[in-house]
DNA sequence: TTGATATTTAGATAATTATCTAAATTCAGC
DNA sequence: GCTGAATTTAGATAATTATCTAAATATCAA
């Protein structure tokens, strides 16, 4: 996992607004853009930015490409946040 | 918290740096700046957003200001990263 | 109060990023 | 192969961010 990547990925309201969607069920491209008052192109954008962070798949069928969530880099995100909780309790 | 201020502080690596320099402990602006090759005023800078992310705190001991780690950000960090993870488990 | 040290603030510049419009690509159905 | 629909790519522009130098502020020690 590239962290800054990842936060990058993160660090915008509309690319978490994406991921909350996806939490729900799988989207196209499409359904996803239409929840947003942004041009399709902008949305693509950021689609791929999840995509390259690993955050989200893709998956073509036919004319409509589906995206879905990758939870194995929340995974790794939780594992980088507990160093730094867990080490309040070391320091008790 | 403010997670888009949150993921911001975190999207870079001199500031993910600096926390991890913080895990051993506490250390003044200087000596955080001693290890970078960057002058002063830019880790000032990256100090101040970690301390608007509520990510550090600091305190002024005489001439020197000491900065800590908060993790109670981290916390809500594993929490929201969390809702993610465990989707994955509900969908099986 | 003066001089030295630690740190931040101000202001400028360069690099990065978000967004748009227009054009290109990919696929389905005829 | 042509047409239409879904999506992405390209290229431009505006906004944001990282970094620097110079100046300001705060504290200590004499």
């Amino acid at each position: 996992m590239k962290l800054n990547q990842t936060f990058k990925a993160l660090a915008d309201p509309t690319r978490r607004k994406i991921l909350d969607l996806l939490k729900d069920k799988d989207l196209t491209a499409g359904e996803i853009a239409d929840q947003f008052q942004m041009t399709k192109p902008s949305i693509s954008h950021h689609l791929n930015l999840l995509k390259q962070a690993e955050l989200v798949r893709d998956e073509r069928a036919g004319q409509h490409i589906y995206y879905s969530l990758n939870t194995t880099v929340f995974q790794d995100l939780i594992k980088w946040s507990l160093q730094f909780y867990e080490e309040e309790e070391r320091k008790k």
